[in-house]
DNA sequence: ACTATCTTGCACACTCATGTGCACAATAAG
DNA sequence: CTTATTGTGCACATGAGTGTGCAAGATAGT
């Protein structure tokens, strides 16, 4: 009855599933619970032993991709809109691993609604920000403020999900395309980033 | 041996599969061959008498669809760079039926590569404006011309699939969206488009 | 070493979708 | 009216994916 601590083995084997579902479903949002289990290293029969469900794992993907976002979007308290608008697409970029995945499940009809639901906070503070870079006049005019938070979504969605990377200049490319949406032309987006050197800090990586 | 005439009701039956499958496929594009045909008002057994594959519809498909776009594409002569823009995307917009298909199924890791064939002379038209844009000062020159094209390539793509093409403002908030990624500012594409009201035509319809 | 905890392979039942064969009913064209 | 053409329903084979039961083997913890 005295129920021994978990295997430790076995916590590893959990996290490299969900590790490597990320990886797999950022590809193919269809893959079969075979191929996750595969990559990671184990077999099908032994990811049931971990998740009731194929569900139950990209529910779980979905939960804890979405704390670390909601996350991101409360620590990123500028004064002026359009730097908090491109500190947060920097900031998102960083978690680009577990961004693709909600990005590529963010369509699947099967997980919208949790995925919605998941999201609500950053997608609350995108709408607020909005509305506050209308008022000051940082953001474009010419689209109602909720329009305006659906497209800087969608574009930074796709520009996150279907952009490699790895490559070098992907941080800079989703920053400033989404200043762009913003309203901002493109040479207004150059001072501002040249301003603010630590927003896309040079990434070592090649 | 004398072949007689197709009938009538087939040629009509064969369109409208094709039709149903539009709306069916650009929605979900894995929608079953049985509910297309039942959306069409159909068999699945009389859709595999008008086509040999689930497949060969698809194909037929993209094939038609790009047809459409790459004479578009082709229409377009207009001098300033961002007119020229603003104007191929408009065009596409009426074109918005047959575009979300393409759009969907561009996604779609069995078809990309047909689809990507058989839109080559429409990347091609864009992937030439984008370098004249960047050489004549009209569009951005902080992103190489080649990922400023598929960029504008990507975004179009997510505008016209992820928004209610019936709504009133959509072919407007397309082609404001295409400029702003080419670099322009947003008072910077209102004034264009102020100054060609010819581009976003009124339509009537609420 | 002992043992509870994992992992594995295999068989099985189930669902969903594709594609085909065939006989029969409906119908447009002549 | 006659008939070739087309539509339909049903059965069937196939394949891929999901989820479970069970017995046997491997292994980390104590």
């Amino acid at each position: 009855m005295t129920t021994r601590a978990p295997r430790r083995d076995a916590v590893e084997n959990r996290a490299g599933i969900l590790s490597a579902a990320r990886s797999a479903l950022a590809n193919d949002p269809h893959a079969s619970v075979d191929v996750i289990a595969r990559s990671a290293g184990l077999s099908r029969r032994t990811l049931y032993g971990h998740f009731d469900d194929r569900d139950a794992l990209i529910r779980e993907l979905i939960s804890s991709g979405a704390q670390r976002f909601n996350a991101i979007a409360e620590s990123v308290t500028d004064e002026d809109s359009r730097i908090a608008l491109a500190r947060l697409a920097a900031l998102l970029w960083r978690e680009a691993a577990h961004v693709q995945v909600a990005a590529a499940l963010a369509l699947d009809e099967a997980h919208v609604e949790h995925t919605a639901e998941a999201l609500a906070p950053l997608r609350r503070t995108v709408a607020a920000l909005a509305r506050r870079g209308q008022e000051d006049g940082s953001f474009r005019t010419d689209l109602a403020a909720p329009t305006l938070a659906r497209l800087i979504e969608e574009m930074a969605r796709t520009v996150i999900s279907r952009t490699d990377a790895t490559s070098s200049g992907a941080a800079n490319l989703a920053v400033r395309t989404v200043l762009s949406i913003a309203g901002l032309s493109w040479r207004e987006a150059d001072e501002l980033l040249a301003s603010h050197p630590e927003i896309v800090a040079a990434e070592a990586s090649e």
